[in-house]
DNA sequence: ACCTGAACACCGTTCAAGT
DNA sequence: ACCTGAACACCGTTCAAGT
């Protein structure tokens, strides 16, 4: 969304890009970002940067991310547009704290039931966190995936997964894998949510588009196309979960333990 | 994207809904595509849908969703942005057509060893289509998820677990699940590929960010935390691929099959 | 019928000038 | 030091007028 760059005329080399900031999202643009905000002195009773990603949030509830305008940001608090450049350095920076901030909200508490039921829990608690959330995840999953709320699950879920007797590299790849399942199944669901006029989840859609499906091809589609279109979503993510579940006990046996 | 409606004073009832046209990438507005773009007689030797969606490609593999803008593309044919619009109503129906069309290279051929060697290879071939895509995927999944192209991923994969042996329900369950995954860790490796300079894949920066990590908290990830930022995304792919397949044959012997 | 110049109503970002 | 008016360089989309 940078507009107009110095356009970086001709391949800069290498010693030039030390001095570009680095880019929103990225580990080492987390790393800096505390240092970053705490040396600002907003004049009295003004801006915060808590403040902004709250009215942000109330935006995104409202209009969605293509509401989410810096000027619309800068109308809220009687401000310049300008002003808010002074608590982020771009639209992409404000979208990763959002991002991040959201997913202060997961909840880390065990059961005491064992790493399955842990796990089942974390999981969870992922998914109501990031369909309650009005970022869409993909944007915010991207750029929040180093931001320190983030690390906190990825710690937790990583935890479980040693605790349950996986090495090292096992438990690493296993926790990513849980993360891109939850999060890639929340991402679809909460877009399709809002598909149809008024709630309608498109499924009435979708049996007439089957209905006009070439009846020699698509046979699958014919004979399970029903159960396709209209299985809840929330039955789909507990059955992918218990799948996932079932993968990971199957894996740990494998494993000799 | 679309900025400036009539608006919509307040609360047009379900009667006016019906007017509208169908939001692009809903069932509905697949449904009646092919109609619409059938009935367009373009000047000689001028514009298709088609070389429309190549163009559109090569722009957004030399500069991403960003740049691919009516006017970039307008540009490419030597001709005004206002006759785009004669090919598609918005972007966001140019961004669904490119979305599904690139889908279409996936390929269904059988292994001949079976529905677990032919599902893993459908995941593996659809991964391989949406990382070699230009469009970032959570755009484009959105929107072509009722498109041809995918229509046809669904009906292979509903196949091979209806053959498996799943009844119906879990079928239609277990390959949503599967597409959700697949498509959720192919969209967070793209995005991770392109982060830091000259094609880091920012595990150094992340380790540098997991040395400055308070000691106390964040223990899981000081033991595993390096096995965590150096998995290959590869390796992540291929074991969460191993666990969903392994899940499913534990979810197949419960039914009683 | 198809095409387009010109306009409309927006954007994100910068910066000189103000307080 | 912080703040901002005004500008810059863009957007997607529409539509009257041309061919």
């Amino acid at each position: 969304m940078s507009r107009q760059l110095p356009t970086e005329s001709d391949e800069s080399g290498p010693v030039r890009q030390e001095f570009l900031a680095p880019k929103p999202g990225s580990a080492e643009w987390w790393t800096q970002r505390d240092a970053t905000d705490a040396k600002r002195r907003p004049r009295s009773g003004g801006l915060t940067t808590a403040r902004i990603i709250e009215a942000a949030l109330e935006i995104l509830r409202d209009g969605g991310l293509e509401a989410l305008t810096v000027r619309a940001l800068a109308e809220r608090f009687e401000t310049s547009n300008a002003s808010l450049y002074r608590h982020f350095a771009s639209r992409d920076e404000l979208i990763a704290l959002i991002g991040d901030h959201v997913m202060g909200e997961v909840r880390l508490d065990r059961t005491g039931r064992g790493w399955r039921a842990d796990v089942e829990a974390l999981m969870s608690e992922m998914r109501r966190v990031i369909l309650g959330q009005p970022l869409p995840s993909s944007a915010a999953r991207r750029m929040s995936a180093y931001g320190p709320n983030m690390l906190r699950i990825v710690d937790a879920a990583l935890g479980l997964f040693l605790e349950a007797g996986l090495p090292n590299d096992e438990a690493a790849r296993t926790t990513i894998s849980m993360i891109n399942f939850v999060a890639g199944s929340a991402d679809i669901d909460r877009s399709a949510a809002g598909r149809g006029p008024r709630g309608d989840t498109g499924s009435a859609g979708f049996d007439r588009l089957l209905d006009r499906l070439p009846a020699d091809r698509f046979q699958a589609l014919r004979a399970a196309g029903h159960a396709y279109t209209s299985a809840p979503v929330d039955d789909v993510f507990a059955h992918g979960l218990a799948i996932f579940l079932d993968g990971v006990t199957s894996q740990l046996a494998a494993t000799g333990r």
